[in-house]
RNA sequence: GCCCGAGUGGCGGAAUGGCAGACGCGACGGACUCAAAAUCCGUUGUCCGAAAGGGCAUGUGGGUUCGAGUCCCACCUCGGGCACCA
């Protein structure tokens, strides 16, 4: 670089080669046009978005990203990784035909803007509205086929109001144990008025207007609860179940959490247990995520078994899989809480029950769940009588036995039981075999390692009514059980879930306020839907009280508590003017994605959340058993639990409601994997830039010491970030958008290489090279029609590129492209008549070239809503075919035959052939395989 | 411990039970250039061989099959999820 500065783009010989900076030229360009004519706007059937002609008889397609929280830091590689891939697809399905809903939300409600509100004392919605804006203008960049008008917020008041609506549709709803669905709570009360369903707290018709209420509450799907819940002093908030990890601590954050009883909101999502797992099956999501989501559901089939204790003229009722075992019932354990402990406890026990108790509550959830750890506990003095045997057995108690799951009490069955087996051995309790176990132990006990576990003849199993010796498998030995308790009056089949209530409130400023007042007794009343939006009030304390993350006695204090003026209000709510109490919790920040794709179909509306008309054409149901929802869902896996399963549980209050016609939210679901990039740490184990690291003699290097590399997820914690936008600056944006999917298949982790970007790259350049001059920027079509070998190269990549695209196979699609693309570079150009096919088949993949070079091509409108090729079958067959001959599994020669050839003609052939004969050495065959149009096999 | 998923060249990866390694990176050789970069052309699993050709190769060991990266059984390693759940 000299004084005159750099060369101008006139006098460089190469002005027109597809270079990053003429990559961005073209980008910049397209996406202005594309903005302009609104190229991406996708019509509705009916409301403000309508366009019926436009809808008419074309099939319709919903593709959903999860939409991003807006941090400051803007989009990071994971981002264009997931949206490319969506962005691809809908082009393509543009292409053949179909009616595309693509667009992008923003989930923006949440705990770091609050806190960086707090930092910096300006309103949270100032800085995501900023955050909101800049996203924009990255996603813009990346040239993904929004339809910016249906864009949301989750933070937008337009939008909550409609959050705030669905709460209520959910707050005045109840479960039906009968028809298994939610119904209006008007509903409810005409039953009980009706006499055909009883309240739970007696008569309704002698019931007192506050017990009436009461009552009704106790119905709610949405509900105020005075429970255990997860209290976070570090937080100043109370989390949900899920968002506590297993060691005990919040999921954001990292602080410890503690139970504590409060009054909070919930949700009845354990209602839904049950068609949350059922619904499984009609979804096609990955068997992984299924499992996850059984699994956090946890739903077990077994039987309650009542115990009588005879000195309280009581009885325990336990909750087992294994009924089949109770013959080897020797003892009973107690969670510490459980509230038959204080009875059952005879005087000289009451102490070291009492200490035990103490002890116990004085450990935090964490510690209890331990594995591995010692068991402790002690006895209560009491006694039970085991219904198969008749005999006594001791009642302890003992806290590896939980309060929260089953009844909170167990029947010990030492033999076949690991946890039981370890507490028997190690409180001398007995230890009776109730099968003769399968390998070699025998049936002593006392010699016995460890429990014995799986199927095998039952011993010792008999009483009068009932023998299950001789039985040899579990399920059986089950069944039988189950029948035996529920005839002799003394269990039921039962079912228990891990699933508890989803706990809905939290003490935090930057969220959804609830539409709830409190009169002057502390019940809550739903505000009518009329009054919404209730707004965020204005305040410049956005912060919530936290404490001493340690401090498990502290209480929450929301930072609406604060704000007098806004909590007490004079409302009629029917019965004359009184004074309320606002609700000072805000919704968690899952609220606003457990529906946000429904507001995509009709963003809007006034009148309603969406029309039902919209909803039925985006998500219905596609036929007979299916559960309707959005035609694909793409986003990481770290959503496994928390946000599918909360918005398939909203789903699913609004279709029992009838607000929806699809029983499912997201029909397919397919997760990305992430994006890993070398990571390097130095001597003392600190993550160092990655980007400043140097590569020489083997090893690396930071600043001249050496540095340790690994391979992890890309971001800010292991210093390997790279932003997207600084590719889209050095090779354009469709060269960003080829490489992520090139790199592998879409649902693999791939570590990112940046070496490797320049292949994508250099096919974008010689795509460009074979059909525009890179000295003139003119045509520089080779003017003979491609030969029938080109055709039938273009043709099998039609057909190639079209199977691959449908089964989001992108890394396939581009190889295939990339083939053809390196054929016609070794014809010296691509053929005119090839042109528009050509650059049609790369448009849902590099948009922005594609639309230069169909406008270059001569062509006005855009290359969007072109028909993709369709391969001509005639071209995809050839006249000759190739046969690989192998002798006994191994190719031997090649013949070439008509592809019209029986296979008694490839038969003859092969055996003719020269090098084939040498293989079988003059002996005869004795067996020959030919797969018609494949290959032959000899068996010598 | 239990439940998923995955192991293929120097690297990322490709292969309806039918020619293993498509496509890309890198490397090597050549062209262009005063030179370099960029670009273009060619070679590239590995071993033996001058070559022709041949042997060996999809984590390990068995099996099914005319034929296995692909299906079955056992094991090893890595990644993810759950975990005192009765």
């Amino acid at each position: 670089m000299n004084d005159t500065g750099s060369v101008p783009p006139e006098n460089d010989p190469l002005a027109f080669r597809y270079s990053g900076v003429l990559a961005q030229t073209i980008e910049a360009q397209w996406q202005d046009r594309w903005d302009t004519e609104g190229t991406f706007n996708t019509p509705n059937p009916a409301g403000p978005l309508a366009n019926s002609a436009a809808v008419a008889g074309r099939p319709k397609k919903f593709i959903l990203d999860m939409f991003p929280y807006p941090s400051g830091a803007g989009l990071h590689m994971g981002h264009p990784l997931g949206f490319t891939a969506t962005d691809m697809y809908a082009r393509y399905q543009r292409m053949t035909g179909h009616n595309v809903l693509y667009t992008m939300g923003f989930d923006a409600f949440g705990l770091p803007a609050e806190q960086y509100a707090v930092q910096t004392g300006q309103h949270p919605a100032i800085t995501t509205n900023q955050n909101i804006a800049n996203i924009r203008v990255q996603l813009r960049r990346l040239g993904l086929s929004h339809d910016h008008r249906r864009s949301i917020s989750t933070t937008d008041p337009e939008y909550y109001k409609w959050t705030q609506w669905i709460f209520l549709q959910i707050f005045n709803s109840w479960f039906d144990p009968e028809r298994k669905k939610a119904r209006p709570i008007d509903q409810l009360i005409a039953e009980f008025e009706a006499g055909t369903r009883a309240p739970k707290s007696g008569e309704w018709a002698s019931l007192s207007a506050a017990d009436r209420r009461r009552e009704l509450d106790q119905w709610r799907l949405a509900y105020v609860s005075d429970a255990p819940v997860n209290w976070c002093p570090g937080l100043g908030t109370v989390v949900a179940n899920e968002e506590v990890t297993a060691d005990g601590r919040s999921d954001r954050g990292n602080f410890p959490v503690f139970k504590r009883q409060m009054r909070q909101w919930m949700m009845r999502i354990t209602t839904y247990a049950d068609r949350l797992i059922d619904d499984l099956d009609a979804l096609d999501w990955t068997d992984a995520i299924k499992a996850m989501q059984r699994n956090w559901i946890g739903r077990s089939e077994g039987a309650t078994v009542h115990f009588d204790v005879p000195a309280l003229r009581d009885r325990i009722t336990v909750f087992t899989t294994r009924a089949d075992t109770l013959f080897g019932a020797t003892f009973m354990v107690l969670a510490p809480e459980h509230p038959m402990v204080d009875r059952i406890t005879t005087p000289f026990h009451a102490d070291a029950v009492a200490n035990y108790r103490k002890a116990a509550e004085a450990k935090d959830t964490f510690a209890r769940q331990d594995d591995g750890r010692e068991k402790t506990g002690v006895f209560t003095g009491g006694y039970a009588i085991n219904p198969l045997t008749g005999t006594e057995i001791p009642v302890w108690i003992a806290d590896y036995v939980l309060m929260g799951y089953g009844t909170g009490a167990i029947m010990a069955v030492p033999c076949g039981d690991q946890r039981d087996f370890e507490f028997a051995r190690k409180f001398r309790l007995d230890i009776v075999a109730i099968q003769d176990p399968t390998d070699d132990r025998g049936t002593d006990t006392h010699t016995w390692a460890d429990a014995f576990v799986g199927d095998a003849p039952y011993i010792n199993s008999a009483n009068e009514s009932l023998t299950l010796n001789g039985v040899a498998s579990v399920a059986e030995g089950v069944h039988i059980t189950n029948q035996w308790l529920v005839a002799h009056g003394h269990g039921n089949a039962t079912i228990t879930y891990k699933l508890r209530d989803w706990l809905f409130s939290r003490q935090r400023y930057w969220g959804e306020p609830f539409p709830i007042v409190y009169d002057a007794d502390g019940n809550p009343h739903a505000l009518p839907s009329a009054v919404l939006p209730v707004l965020l009030p204005e305040t410049d304390q956005f912060s919530p009280r936290t404490f001493d993350p340690d401090d498990a006695m502290s209480n929450p204090e929301s930072p609406l508590d604060r704000l007098g003026d806004w909590v007490e209000l004079q409302l009629d709510l029917g019965d004359g003017v009184q004074t309320y109490r606002r609700d000072t919790n805000v919704m968690p920040q899952w609220a606003g994605s457990c529906w946000y794709e429904l507001r995509y179909l009709d963003p809007t509306n006034a009148d309603a959340f969406v029309d039902p008309a919209n909803e039925q054409y985006w998500m219905g149901p596609q036929g007979e058993g299916h559960p309707g929802g959005t035609d694909l869902y793409v986003g990481g896996v770290e959503h496994a639990v928390l946000h599918l399963l909360y918005s398939r549980f909203w789903h699913k209050v609004l279709f029992d409601l009838g607000h929806v016609s699809s029983f499912e939210p997201f029909h397919k679901l397919f997760n990305q994997g992430y994006i890993l990039a070398a990571a390097y740490q130095d001597e003392r184990g600190m993550y160092v830039e990655a980007s400043q690291v140097e590569a020489r003699d083997g090893g690396y290097f930071y600043e001249g010491q050496p540095v340790r590399r690994e391979y992890g997820k890309m971001g800010k914690s292991l210093k390997n970030a790279l932003d997207p936008i600084d590719l889209c600056i050095e090779y354009g944006a469709d060269t960003l958008r080829l490489y992520l999917m090139s790199m592998g298949p879409l649902d693999a982790s791939r570590p990112w290489e940046s070496k490797d970007v320049i292949g994508v790259h250099r096919f974008l350049q010689r795509l460009w090279r074979n059909i525009v001059d890179e000295e003139t920027g003119a045509l520089r079509l080779l003017p003979e029609p491609a030969s029938v070998d080109t055709q039938r190269i273009v043709h099998r990549t039609i057909a190639g590129v079209r199977e691959e695209l449908e089964a989001l196979r992108f890394n396939t699609a581009i190889s295939r492209l990339i083939e053809l693309n390196n054929h016609l570079t070794k014809l010296g150009g691509c053929p005119a008549d090839t042109a528009d096919t050509l650059v049609k088949m790369v448009a849902p993949l590099a948009p922005h070239i594609a639309e230069e070079l169909w406008a270059r091509l001569g062509h006005t409108a855009t290359v969007t809503y072109e028909p993709f090729p369709v391969a001509d079958a005639a071209l995809l067959v050839a006249d000759e075919v190739e046969y690989p001959v192998q002798v006994n599994g191994k190719v031997r020669s090649r013949i070439t035959v008509a592809a019209d050839a029986d296979n008694d003609t490839v038969q003859a052939l092969a055996l003719a052939d020269e090098k084939v004969q040498a293989a079988l050495g003059g002996g005869a065959p004795k067996k020959i395989i030919v797969i018609p149009g494949r290959m032959v096999n000899i068996v010598a």
